[in-house]
DNA sequence: TGCATTATTGAATCGCAGTTCAAAAATAAA
DNA sequence: TTTATTTTTGAACTGCGATTCAATAATGCA
């Protein structure tokens, strides 16, 4: 008997994630990976069926995480709405301050995976999207939050404009500062929300 | 002598922009792009030297109308700065009203082609960004707009909020009324702005 | 130490699709 | 009609890179 060596299958994800940040996903070379994560090219089929399964189990882990820290979050009573929307911004904002790479991945990326196989997305993300806006509605009928918005319009306005800027902002970190980025979006998100 | 029968060229730009939606670009094959612009596949290298040129054309096509076009509301002296934002929203709401296909590429592929060949992408993009910026400045200005935000991450902001909304709406127009996403739009974002 | 089993390797394969180009067709002028 | 010129064609070419797989190495166990 022999055990695998290490952590060949996350390193292959680590270093994928990289990659795909820097060449773009379709431009980027399987041994380019395997070359990063140290392992031979033909480990990477050990570990995973293809390229494309890769980068599902990118999203799978990104999406997984987040849903859960937001759980917490939403679940919390000791915090009303409010809070827990700025929690949330803060959630995806530390999430991403970890990992640059890993934002441009995201924005890249998802939409081509969504589009290409949507069965084989992680249910996460559609889980997360949804207590995202379970927070706003809770708001709402707190009358902490205008009623006068629709929820999954502006939820959705909410999400693409902190995906650009984080997209923006992973792309060249030293132009923006990402502590004004952030209190400017919970400023300006919340004089759109708040009653 | 022979004259180019009918207006192969644009033919094909517009067959590539439905098929780059349907398929994606690096999906997309270039003999079904020519299946759709009804001409043989060696034709469309006679009218672009190859597949990325053909998005490049689009994309500078998309600009440079979009730009002439604020830069005609942006000029204007009988409105003020408040309408000057909600003929921007208007404008890309038009614009993509027009040609659903067309939201899909910009949101799918124009990130992937800066990132490819920075230098090659149109400058009307740029300029575009640089007029929107310019109309929330005056807004600030002259006092109808909060001074309690930085313009360049509001700008990101609402450039990424709109840019997420209308991808969705295009993937699946029946599951929203492009109206009322507007509506929200100004709603949400004018709050946020105005003093 | 030797054997069995599993992990790892990376050169060779193989299919795909972007691109080329020689031939054919269409048109204008003579 | 004939000729010269340009457009159009699409089958063939070609290069790339994802994937495969037979060989090799490493490990645990007897």
């Amino acid at each position: 008997m022999r055990l695998k060596e290490g952590n060949k299958g996350n390193d292959i994800l680590l270093a994928a994630i990289k990659v795909f940040a820097e060449s773009g996903y379709h431009n980027a070379k399987i041994h380019k990976i395997a070359e990063l994560a140290g392992v031979a090219t033909g480990s990477i089929y050990v570990y995973y069926k293809n390229k494309e399964t890769i980068l599902q189990r990118i999203f799978e882990q990104l999406w997984e995480r987040l849903y859960n820290e937001l759980a917490a979050i939403s679940r919390r009573t000791d915090i009303n709405a409010i809070e827990k929307f700025d929690g949330l911004i803060d959630l995806l904002f530390d999430m991403f301050i970890k990992d640059p790479a890993l934002a441009v991945v995201f924005v890249n990326e998802q939409n081509y995976l969504i589009q290409k196989d949507p069965k084989g997305f992680t249910p996460y993300y559609q889980k997360f999207i949804d207590l995202g806006e379970c927070i706003v509605v809770e708001g709402i009928d707190k009358n902490a939050f205008t009623p006068d918005i629709d929820v999954k319009i502006i939820r959705s306005y909410i999400f693409g404009g902190l995906r650009h800027l984080l997209h923006q902002w992973a792309q060249s970190p030293e132009e923006y500062s990402l502590d004004s980025i952030r209190e400017n979006v919970k400023y300006f998100s919340k004089r759109g929300l708040l009653k």
